[in-house]
DNA sequence: GCTGCGATCACCT
DNA sequence: GGTGATCGCAGCG
């Protein structure tokens, strides 16, 4: 898909804080085909979702486990924020926090089809090859810049957004969650059939 | 093409 | 003091 064959929601059209209010695994499922944009002050970057994984309740694997920490406190904050935190020393992942306030809940957003800004996002990650810009959740908010300075931030407001309208005919594939040892065996990681921008296989 | 490992540090126990 | 919702590269074959 061209970027010029794209029609692009400003901020306006960011989805709401009532798309974030749900069941989170649908919220997860819901948000492939969807646009993550960010607006920057080199210009819009923006992909579609084609992964994601869902941290929902009564789950060992969500940060949110044990209660609220330091690092967690955004997810227990209102639906339809942006978490970013630090993994292995080095990286960043960004999440978007579902269900009702106090809960505790989001999805990792894991890997993009780059759409609008390809030259930005080659530079931000020192690489050419299209195919591994966002492939995977550190890549992608390292191609998008998405850093912890936008951990909280209102993803109904910018400059993070989530655009886009339901895509009822993607091909959704439902597996076990990346890199986890506690409850690997939950099928909350969603992911486009036939992308290939999805991180892992 | 696949597997194994080191980098690097904020956060948690 | 230990650890991770990762990534890139070396080494193999």
């Amino acid at each position: 898909v061209s970027a010029e064959a794209v029609f692009l929601p400003s901020v306006s059209g960011a989805l709401p804080h009532s798309f974030y209010d749900r069941a989170t695994t649908e919220v997860a499922r819901d948000l492939l085909g969807r646009f993550l944009v960010h607006q920057t002050a080199v210009g819009v970057l923006a992909g579609t979702i084609v992964e994601t994984e869902a941290y929902g309740p009564a789950d060992p694997a969500n940060h949110a486990f044990r209660g609220m920490t330091k690092r967690n406190m955004v997810m227990f904050g209102p639906p339809g924020m942006l978490y970013v935190y630090r993994i292995y020393g080095m990286y960043w992942c960004c999440n978007a926090v579902t269900g009702r306030e106090g809960l505790g809940e989001a999805v990792l957003i894991r890997a993009l089809d780059p759409l609008i800004g390809l030259d930005v996002m080659r530079h931000n990650r020192g690489i050419e090859d299209v195919r591994l810009l966002c492939k995977g959740p550190g890549r992608l908010c390292m191609a998008l810049g998405i850093t912890g300075e936008r951990n909280g931030a209102d993803l109904a407001a910018g400059p993070v957004y989530i655009a886009g309208s339901p895509q009822p005919d993607v091909r959704v594939i439902a597996t076990g969650r990346v890199g986890i040892s506690q409850a690997a065996d939950l099928p909350w990681r969603y992911y486009v059939a036939d992308s290939p921008y999805v991180s892992r296989r």
